[in-house]
DNA sequence: CGGCGTTTTGACAGGCTTCAAGGGCCGTGG
DNA sequence: CCACGGCCCTTGAAGCCTGTCAAAACGCCG
């Protein structure tokens, strides 16, 4: 089922070794914990830039965790339309939905070069039976992008093209910042003009035409992959509120 | 923190005799689940239409199931601005944001007289670690709550104003019907057009229009209370792919 | 150098919002 | 019993925000 360049990979990241856990904004597995997620992830995939590796309407057999790189969920209308749901960044899960449900509704494309835990779903019982502390993460994961969706919803249904482009760009900002991805403000974004309109239910030329704007009022600059945040303030204004990063979050 | 007329409740249905039970959509409890989940539900709580019962950014120290009646979640920006993000019906759970996280992100507000079960947070690890497949039900439960509010979303950010409103129309009536609320293609919908709108992202007026405009396509009936579904197919044809019911399904 | 994907710009059309006002229904109170 | 007020639905007119169409400029890579 999997287009692209996807492989399994032979050298796998052990997990005492993962990256994640030395960001501070990550919570602390105990040695138990460790050692089940350790027998948990059974492997390791790489997907190319461009390629979707969950299909909606399909049942995937297993769940993921991005370990890195960035992808983004989507799910296309029969005419072509595609509306992008959100994004997913190191630490985040993606396929929780096929792995609960009996079918993903949506899909996940890789927007760089990804690399994701494999997670074998036909034990996610048993992590539910023997590990409730990560049970109850999992579903304080599933919250949290509830959570995103909600305040995506509320952009594009309440908010002004402006508005909208202020409020992903200061959310993705402080994502990718929260994960020790910023220098100077800036962050490397690996998404096009038309990712962010078919995430904002925008047009592609509109959405060009609102960026200039933003720009204008040098609140932000964005050339080439560079994003720099230029003054948080008058971005901030436009956005309206965006929820605080949560400290010692869960991740699996 | 409730305004409105919400009180306590002396009489609590037992959940050996709740009405959902009898649900042909629902799955049943085990024996052991039903006796641990009569002792979760310490109260019964009862909202009159109007009144909101969970506060955006406030923590609640309760989570619900709604026994009877509707009710919306939704969001407000400062300048009044308001988004509805999807609507709760029986067997529905609210709050587990609340619970789970630091705070509640969205208000919850009662359409119709609501009958809730009340469940102590504090209690909730206890049922993590004690019944992993009542966890695992509430894993369920924000999987669907999610897949609800992506499709919401791509109403919203692709479709136009007819599509939108021939989806929610369809995507509310399957629901209550699912729950027995239908009777020969008519159920009462609690809601104003002003509901509708806020849920859509569209203004009162234009929200008014389309349905004008949907109605004279002989699709829908909907004057007063009573909303009819003339023309399952012709409002499929609008609405595009709307998720099939979900068979069994857990609640709690 | 040529080709392709991305960004940029301009012109125009149209869907949707806003403003404004009237009508229907129902509960309340004189 | 009728008048009144409030809420909801309805309709018209005007204008803006956003979409569509079209084409050119830019940057990158083979």
């Amino acid at each position: 089922m999997i287009l692209g360049n996807a492989k399994p990979n032979g050298e796998i990241t052990p997990c005492e070794q993962c990256p994640l856990r030395r960001l501070p904004c990550l919570r602390e597995f105990t040695l138990n914990e460790l050692e089940f997620v350790k027998r948990f992830k059974v492997d390791e995939l790489r997907v190319e830039p461009g390629a979707s590796f969950l299909y909606e309407g399909s049942r995937s057999e297993h769940l993921y965790t991005v370990l890195r790189g960035w992808a983004f969920r989507y799910k296309m209308l029969d005419d072509g339309r595609r509306q992008i749901l959100n994004f997913a960044l190191p630490a985040d899960m993606v396929g929780l939905q096929g792995a609960v449900m009996e079918e993903m509704e949506h899909s996940v494309e890789a927007l760089t070069p990804l690399t994701l835990c494999v997670l074998p779903r036909h034990r996610l019982y048993e992590l539910y039976s023997q590990y409730p502390t990560l049970a109850f993460d999992i579903t304080w994961l599933a919250a949290r992008e509830e959570q995103m969706l909600e305040e995506h919803l509320v952009s594009i249904g309440r908010r002004s093209a402006l508005e909208r482009v202020a409020y992903v760009l200061l959310h993705l900002y402080n994502r990718a910042s929260e994960l020790g991805m910023a220098r100077n403000n800036v962050v490397q974004f690996p998404f096009t003009q038309q990712h962010l309109a078919d995430a904002l239910g925008l047009s592609l030329v509109h959405t060009n035409k609102t960026l200039k704007r933003l720009m204008a009022t040098k609140a932000i600059r964005w050339q080439g992959r560079d994003f720099e945040l230029l003054d948080k303030g008058v971005l901030h204004g436009l956005a309206g509120t965006v929820p605080a990063p949560q400290k010692n979050r869960p991740f699996i």
